[in-house]
DNA sequence: TTCGGTAATTGAAACGATTCAGAATACTTA
DNA sequence: TAAGTATTCTGAATCGTTTCAATTACCGAA
């Protein structure tokens, strides 16, 4: 069926081991040889076999992403930079979805086992470290995404979420409010905590009341409902700071639809500046995480420690997020523009 | 370092063999030795090498996909319904982004050769077959996902762009509009040449004027030079078509910014229904297409064909696109809600 | 002519699973 | 009891590479 490196050895009239120094070692094979079994190798179509090649190296070209969920805009943007990054070196990439969810995580690491992956990339679903010292005592690299874990030792790139939290709500009492509502998801998701932390922190800092509405799931729907919830309130706050831009624009939607005035009657800040956000109804103030450069940053990071001789340091990249204000929050004027 | 069925075989007093057998052919196995096999096996924490096994039985649980951009909204779902489907069946996917450059496609291609993937579910950036030979040749099943090849005898899952790009214009021309502005992208993409023809079909069918604006990329920031060049003609369309969504909300950001007014000036449609069309600065109206199920359905596809034993019968699925209307286009009076 | 020394090449072992022909054992049946 | 038949189990061969010790070829120096 397929062209073996035996076959190729036979017809260049040479040993399979000067075969495979051609494609590994190409230096100390002769100028002569070298230009021959090249042209046997492309006049039969050789291509290497993969497994064997990596049964016997122990190591193959690949790193599996196991990320909450790829249709998170957030996530899509890690994985196109993983991904890219990745291929510059000619590795192949895994994509798991762990939905959150602890089983699927676990079937998707033991598949990674499986697959030997050189690397995993992984946002954990939970703080567990036995998946990631499984994987670790296989020699498998790990590098934490989003996520980061106190004194352990081991890389990961993540956002300061703590921060990213603080300077919305800073933001917000900057233009006067005092009353703002925090829309968050489940605080069992670190990211979610963490910018907890920060509105909390800079609430009490400056004196800010925060109404907390905690969702399930951080999506536009539930979002419709947190805004109704909100509505439900007495004294309705002024100012809405979501966990995601998924869940803000949900808010938005249904206080548009209920005739509530963005900003002029509550203001509405996201997280995660995702690309739709300045084409949203009203342009979505946002805090901005540079998704891209995370997963490029993640990818690099995880194939240096892969493939240097055990010189490799562990890392901790923290990126800064920043805030960048549309119209869904501007005090001024409401205006249509970015 | 990691543990192998020989340690496993030698710590539960069998064979190599019998291991083996426990894993793949347990109904062959006595009661008794499977269960102390299965507890060893437990025990060492033994993960089967996929190399290995592969490298054996000549074909892997991988799949490959291979998109020109999961940033796409529209790629991203499929990727989610093929990874998710995949995933029931214990497959794990690769994930390549061909950015529709041949070079780039190509490139991955020979990765997946590499990896010996089961299927390849591909979005080919050209309608040349050579690589998909290439694949077939090898022994890797192939599906064409969002394309199709004439007479080609390959399975392929795809939509009926043509359908697509009629009923657009036709519902646009139901609304009174007679000359209709139909942004696209380049012509060589299989999608875009389609949903034009549809365009053509229904505008002659119906007696409309098409005002063809065609730009490289299909992103927003495109989209804005394309309605810039729009607002340079004299006699401005009174509707306009985007080849997909992310060039329609660039159209209208712009066209907002220079006070035209949506739909009473120009009306908007667009092509894939993202997530965020409801979301948009005005509504979105767009052509649907089940983007989640197309993923489920090819991935269901391919690995029916994968492991089926030669009884596969290739399949052509093509799904229907449908418009669902919003404010962009509505004619009777400007609302914000879906 | 012979002897080191370098450069190029060889070929067998190894990686860790699957497979399968045959051995061992248990169970019937005459 | 012996022969016949299932039922389990064994272990060597195999997949296609990489690796490495051993071999060969070649060249200049003594």
């Amino acid at each position: 069926m397929s062209v073996s490196l035996r076959d190729v050895a036979a017809a260049a009239q040479v040993s399979v081991g000067t075969v495979s120094n051609v494609l590994n070692h190409p230096n100390i094979v002769s100028p002569s040889t070298l230009s021959r079994v090249q042209k046997t190798i492309k006049e039969l179509g050789f291509v290497p076999n993969g497994f064997a090649r990596q049964l016997r190296s122990g190591h193959s070209r690949t790193l599996g992403l196991v990320v909450p969920d790829v249709g998170n805009p957030f996530f899509t943007e890690v994985a196109r930079g993983v991904e890219d990054a990745a291929a510059k070196r000619d590795y192949a990439v895994f994509l798991c979805n762990s939905d959150e969810s602890l089983e699927k995580e676990d079937r998707y690491v033991n598949v990674l086992m499986e697959q030997h992956v050189r690397g995993v990339l992984i946002t954990p679903a939970d703080i567990k470290v036995d998946r990631i010292d499984a994987l670790r005592a296989r020699g498998i690299c790990v590098t934490l995404l989003d996520r980061e874990l106190e004194g352990e030792d081991q890389c990961s790139v993540s956002v300061d979420d703590v921060h990213g939290g603080q300077i919305a709500i800073e933001y917000l009492a900057s233009l006067g409010h005092k009353r703002i509502a925090w829309v968050s998801g489940p605080a069992k998701i670190p990211q979610v905590a963490d910018r907890g932390a920060g509105v909390a922190k800079a609430a009490k800092l400056l004196n800010v009341e925060i109404v907390h509405l905690e969702v399930q799931l951080m999506n536009a729907t539930n979002g419709e409902g947190a805004a109704r919830d909100l509505l439900a309130l007495e004294d309705l706050p002024t100012a809405v700071f979501c966990a995601n831009d998924l869940l803000a624009l949900g808010v938005m939607r249904e206080l548009l639809n209920q005739s509530i005035g963005i900003p002029e009657q509550i203001a509405i800040v996201g997280y995660d500046d995702i690309q739709f956000a300045p084409s949203a109804a009203v342009p979505l103030t946002s805090i901005s995480q540079p998704a891209y450069q995370i997963g490029v940053t993640a990818a690099d990071l995880i194939l240096s420690e892969c493939e240097s001789d055990e010189t490799h340091e562990h890392q901790q990249i923290k990126f800064q997020p920043r805030l960048i204000e549309r119209a869904s929050s501007r005090k001024s004027r409401v205006a249509t523009n970015v």
